[in-house]
DNA sequence: TTGAAAGCGCTAACAC
DNA sequence: GTGTTAGCGCTTTCAA
């Protein structure tokens, strides 16, 4: 069934037919009712290939996505995948793992699908070394690219952001206030905002410890899901003599061992231990006591993120970067302090 | 850039630079390294679009999901995306939600964008009425359809699925040896698998109770990530006169949801109080004590998902419905039993 | 308001 | 082994 079909049955070009499919004023009422019953009565759909030939678009845009079954990330996907549908475009996912090799092959999968744009969720994607980041630069000098958390000053490149850093820092100097000076910062990324996250940790540290002893930090290799894992890395930090009460977690994972762990030491929580973690995803009200964390406003993100990239494609001129503030969620790892104490000296 | 501009800077014709790029033997070898270099140098790739109306696919396969963001589907689209991918298919993510409207509305896209199959991914898009399927039947009329989770006797459309009624039976066999009598079922979904887990807690402990008197369920309608809501629900049926010593939930975070609850009613888990989940995910680990929970061996139903849909597409006859057992994962919510206990008598 | 016809870029059947 | 050419099904000028 084609155009042709129809354009045959309804006794007009197809031409007309087109032009009814695509909302065209100039045809008369008459000849529109004809051709729609036409259309309705074969039940035809354009054929989508050769529509994309004509206008060289299919309305699809790629996301790029470490991997999908990380409950952040998986959130983002769905943000995503729902408001470009909203707004009439196909999501192309692309779940590429963590390594940089797979992910420029992922891209270039994708260019060649002609997706209108790229999405990359996660900071991830963007490297520290500059040349890592080419592909997304080759990428950018066909598609727009958009990039979920992190930041590229590179071409047709638009970084969507929540300020990690200053949430870090404020969130450091908190369980500072709180009178914890031993806290283990634990993470498990050092992505873009994995590095920012850590430099805040380490501003807000240094302005406390003496000079020359540097914050306490401790890098897990191991699977982003395995809590258990998580838990044994702690423990071997502590028999390797390093002492610490507070943690601040990365992610929420690694701040729901950091629960485990306390629990498993027998300290109280938070009286005598305390944790912070970062995404306020649910997983905060899954331990006992809940965790306090830093809410990233994810929806916000993808929200902006989706209405910028549109923008783009409209050929609207769009702002480059955008950032949000994060903020902190108080829950039960952290003690609560009077507002006045908050302030530290 | 087109072939027209290789097969020219080559000096051959179209019909070459095509046998070039599509692998075809027939090529001297001279002439072949001639294309591929010019291809090289020009920074080549074929138009899919094109490419696609000439073959009449595009090597895509439509997703659709309920909620990519709920922790057990993630891990399915992530499955299954990473397989279809090695295997040079896309994939074209659709999160419908749980109303019955867009999820035909979303199947109607899908075929439209021309896909070569769809997969269901969760059980709820199978109803329980016929009529609330014909949009699945009619989209099998086009293209195969698979359905992770749930079976449906329809053309063209293949189930790949868990044994969730005989999972949940042998859980609840084995709560009930380990003396628990008043067990609440606990769930959130009525979808094909909902159904089954359910009937199979209820066949358990029809064989156990009286006559007459009817297994407890509850179910709960709220967030499927509120885990406060759920252990609020909880607690209101215990407000209610319904008491229960134990839970058998049909999804971790219900289970979770009801280890907190015993938690805040001071129960002591498992002496006093059991708890099974199901799905066998990450938040198993994430309470205290750990949940025991039924794995359904997701991965491996993706894998032979795919390569059903993979033998499918290559005109091969496969089986219309793949069945899998579950397997009981014993943490620290149910209490140990003798090997000979958990037979029941 | 309508129609004829020229692409869009590729594949594949057929001829040489 | 290579080239010619007819589709694939649509959009979009340009004329009428």
């Amino acid at each position: 069934m084609t155009i042709y079909d129809i354009s045959e049955k309804a006794g007009v070009s197809i031409a007309t037919v087109s032009r009814v499919l695509n909302g065209s004023q100039s045809v008369s009422e008459k000849t529109r009712q004809k051709v729609l019953d036409v259309i309705e009565q074969c039940g035809y759909t354009p054929n989508a290939f050769a529509r994309g030939l004509g206008l060289n678009t299919m309305k699809t845009i790629g996301i790029m996505c470490a991997d999908s079954s990380d409950l952040y990330l998986a959130k983002a996907v769905y943000y995503i995948e729902q408001k470009l549908r909203g707004h009439g475009y196909d999501s192309l996912l692309s779940c590429t793992g963590y390594d940089l090799e797979a992910k420029e092959y992922s891209m270039n999968l994708l260019i060649t699908k002609k997706v209108d744009g790229i999405i990359l969720v996660g900071s991830n994607f963007v490297y520290e070394r500059e040349t890592d980041n080419r592909y997304i630069a080759e990428a950018a000098a066909q598609v727009p690219v958009m990039v979920l958390n992190a930041a590229m000053d590179t071409p047709n490149v638009y970084s969507i952001m929540s300020d990690d850093y200053t949430s870090m820092y404020n969130a450091t100097r908190e369980m500072l206030a709180g009178g914890i000076r031993d806290i283990l910062y634990f993470y498990n990324s050092r992505s873009y905002s994995g590095r920012k996250k850590l430099a805040g940790f380490q501003a807000a540290m240094e302005e406390q410890l003496l000079p020359g002893i540097a914050p306490s930090v401790e890098f897990y290799r191991g699977s982003h899901e395995d809590v258990h894992a998580m838990v044994r890395h702690l423990k071997a930090v502590r028999d390797k003599g390093k002492s610490f009460h507070g943690v601040i977690a990365a992610d929420d994972t690694l701040g729901l061992a950091a629960v485990k762990y306390a629990a498993e030491m027998g300290y109280r929580v938070p009286e005598e231990f305390s944790v912070i973690g970062y995404n306020n995803s649910m997983l905060a009200c899954c331990c006992q006591p809940e965790l306090t964390s830093i809410d990233n406003k994810l929806e916000t993100l993808c929200e902006h993120l989706i209405s910028t990239l549109l923008g783009i494609l409209e050929g609207k001129e769009m702002p480059k970067k955008t950032v949000f503030s994060g903020e902190i969620v108080r829950r039960g790892t952290t003690r609560s302090l009077a507002p006045e104490q908050t302030k530290l000296s």
